[in-house]
DNA sequence: GACAACATACCAACCGGTCTGTATATATCA
DNA sequence: TGATATATACAGACCGGTTGGTATGTTGTC
């Protein structure tokens, strides 16, 4: 390392802010090396192509995404040994992070790269597919062991409910974006635990 | 009009595949007028700038939208007096015209306007804000009639039921093209209808 | 002959990408 | 210890192709 290090680390990172924001298409190289404050040769030096940055990038985003699960995971089982109230812990964690968000308005890159994927190669596009369907498995798991112990009140499989909070939750993206009212995706996440309470507890019924 | 007409219409159709396929920025000029099979001096002799063409499709798109929408709210409102058996037909107006659509993948152009939206001015995002929360407000009206006479199991509100159903299908539409399975947005669509049962349905809660 | 509905040639700006050059750190060996 | 060699980490000019957009010409119709 000769100069001034970290470069990568800091193209990667306006380069997903920019990404997030203007989507990828209209995310020029020159756009991004001005942003970052570094030269042309500083970025081919570190990507082959901006299909490079494009793969680099989604699976810096993934990291970054499944640390964050991983975390909240840890925290909700260590709290509760109830499957029911774990779940319900990790959606409030997942809601307290949302209101501490602030500028960079929450968005997900795994959503401007399906709606660009003609741009993507099979490699990227693959990519993209297993990370949401791993942060589905992740929710299908909690489902399943709520499942395996409380029986819902309607015919509804883990799988389905799994696919039923990230669908729930990409569009809260949209809309929140849309209207400019970050509240709205936590406000979803809260009304989801309504029908997961609604499903699961049975004190809720009889209120 | 001169030569073979309907030019106009012949372009925003193509246009809206195209930018429902790879988003504005990288759908060009020069392949939206290519796929037409018309000349540069066609299509601006039709619209002033790209960015005209990206107002009239967005409006085209919500025409066409809330066309449908009409309709299945005529259909349903003609089938049952009640607002809840109202709400439920309705919604299964909407899963019956998922399941018979094929070849263009369903999509939402509002949503692809979203992710890139610093490339409209605000005229047009106003405008696509505007549709979405008339998207919302049709539901409302219907979630608002079902509460009116029906009190639900939990303490919800007409306009986050609604918030909730456009934000679930609006998800849904990103992961149905992820995972390329048209069906997932009617399995969601469908679920929902389970939850709208449990919440205002009592036969549903005995069982 | 006036006007709408195109066709064609062209332009400047911008795009992703390559090229050559250079400063600095590090490894090698007398 | 110091000279040399080599690799890394950039800088910045440059290139061909594509972009949105224009200027001007042609054709059909009332």
């Amino acid at each position: 390392m000769a100069q001034g290090q970290n470069t990568k680390e800091r193209i990667l990172k306006t380069a997903q802010r920019q990404v997030l924001e203007r989507g990828f298409s209209a995310t020029s190289l020159d756009n991004i090396i001005q942003a970052t404050g570094v030269t042309k040769g500083a970025f081919f030096h570190h990507f082959r192509s901006k299909a490079d940055l494009a793969e680099q990038l989604i699976e810096s985003f993934a990291e970054q995404d499944f640390a964050l699960f991983d975390e909240w995971d840890r925290r909700a089982e260590a709290l509760s040994d109830d499957p029911y109230q774990a779940l319900i812990l990790f959606l409030k964690l997942f809601e307290e992070w949302l209101d501490s968000l602030h500028q960079p308005f929450p968005g997900c890159l795994f959503a401007v790269y399906v709606y660009e994927n003609t741009l993507f190669d099979d490699n990227v596009n693959g990519f993209v597919r297993k990370s949401l369907e791993n942060w589905q498995k992740y929710y299908e798991r909690k489902f399943a062991a709520v499942i395996a112990v409380r029986k819902p009140k309607l015919e509804v499989s883990a799988p389905e409910l799994a696919e039923s909070i990230v669908s729930l939750l990409e569009g809260a993206f949209i809309l929140a974006r849309s209207g400019e009212q970050p509240e709205l995706i936590s406000r979803q996440s809260r009304l989801f635990r309504g029908y997961v309470k609604l499903l699961f507890d049975d004190d809720s019924v009889a209120a």
